[in-house]
DNA sequence: GCCATTTATCTTGACGTCAAGATATGCCGT
DNA sequence: ACGGCATATCTTGACGTCAAGATAAATGGC
């Protein structure tokens, strides 16, 4: 009898009409990812990043050297609106992390370039990163861990 | 090959000592979130609400009459700061969905209590709130949702 | 070559959230 | 009764996000 439970036993009792099956799973997929959420953040604040700066980064440092790529790629590949990147970038370059620099092949466009520090930075919390992930995941087994992975590749296949 | 195989195709090429098991739950995990919160907001809008206000309004209609709850146990059932709370309050008192009103037990405390005009929000909008979460889910099979609510309740239970 | 359209990024204003602290009331031991 | 601690709510200031629109450069059809 989790909190969800307790929910739905409400639910049950008031709207005896509302199938609830549905409703308990994204309950408890809504606090789960809340919940997550916070782990991830509180790790990446010991190395001075929020989980948005670290997105940025990370994606940077996964593309490769030079590790460069525009506001538009960023984009492509964070779920964020345009704006919301421009601000990521704003934070990143106010803090040495990340640099804009002009872009000879298209004078619309800007390439953000990760710094010497943005790299050192990335470096270092990634392995924290990492290591936290296994940890927030370390209770299930090996079969329980694939399994939760297809089912969430599954409902993921929905929206992409 | 989904959005978050990509991702750690990336990782394994340029990081091969990070293991990708966690990462890529995690990943899947955030990504449906942000999606499944997308779709829970649109239908919500429909009804003139927000998941954030339909969340403190569903929460009195399930309490039962007299749909009176304190900012404290609306506090405790949602995941959010006090001073969400208050604001949350702030805008359904504003619409006319909720009133404050004197609690005659406690002067430090107040309840909040639905309006007619917030029961007969609460009542049209979650209808069609369980039905979007029915549909979001369709694609699973009994077995399959049984199987991801489990994991997903497991998972939960490392937090609460 | 030129103009209309498309593409890429940035700007603006609004919103929801949080942490930290302020305020006000209740409670309890003496 | 009273002082001090606990509890309940609200306030403040800062952030991150978004939608919509502004700006600037590239592209393509004529």
């Amino acid at each position: 009898m989790d909190h969800v439970d307790k929910i739905l036993v409400q639910w049950r009792t008031e709207r005896p009409d509302l199938d609830t099956e549905a409703m308990g799973i994204m309950g408890r997929l809504k606090r789960l990812s809340t919940h997550l959420a916070r782990e991830v953040e509180q790790v990446l604040q010991q190395h001075g990043l929020s989980s948005s700066s670290f997105d940025v980064l990370a994606t940077l440092r996964r593309s490769g050297t030079p590790y460069r790529l525009s506001p538009g790629d960023l984009l492509s590949m964070t779920m964020v609106s345009s704006g919301t990147m421009t601000n990521r970038i704003d934070q990143l370059e106010k803090a040495g992390l990340v640099e804009r620099v002009v872009n000879p092949d298209d004078r619309r466009s800007v390439l953000i370039a990760l710094t010497g520090a943005g790299l050192a930075a990335v470096e270092g919390a990634a392995g924290a990163h990492v290591a936290n992930q296994q940890r927030l995941t370390q209770g299930f087994s090996a079969e329980e861990k694939a399994q939760l992975d297809a089912l969430l590749r599954k409902f993921l296949a929905t929206f992409e």
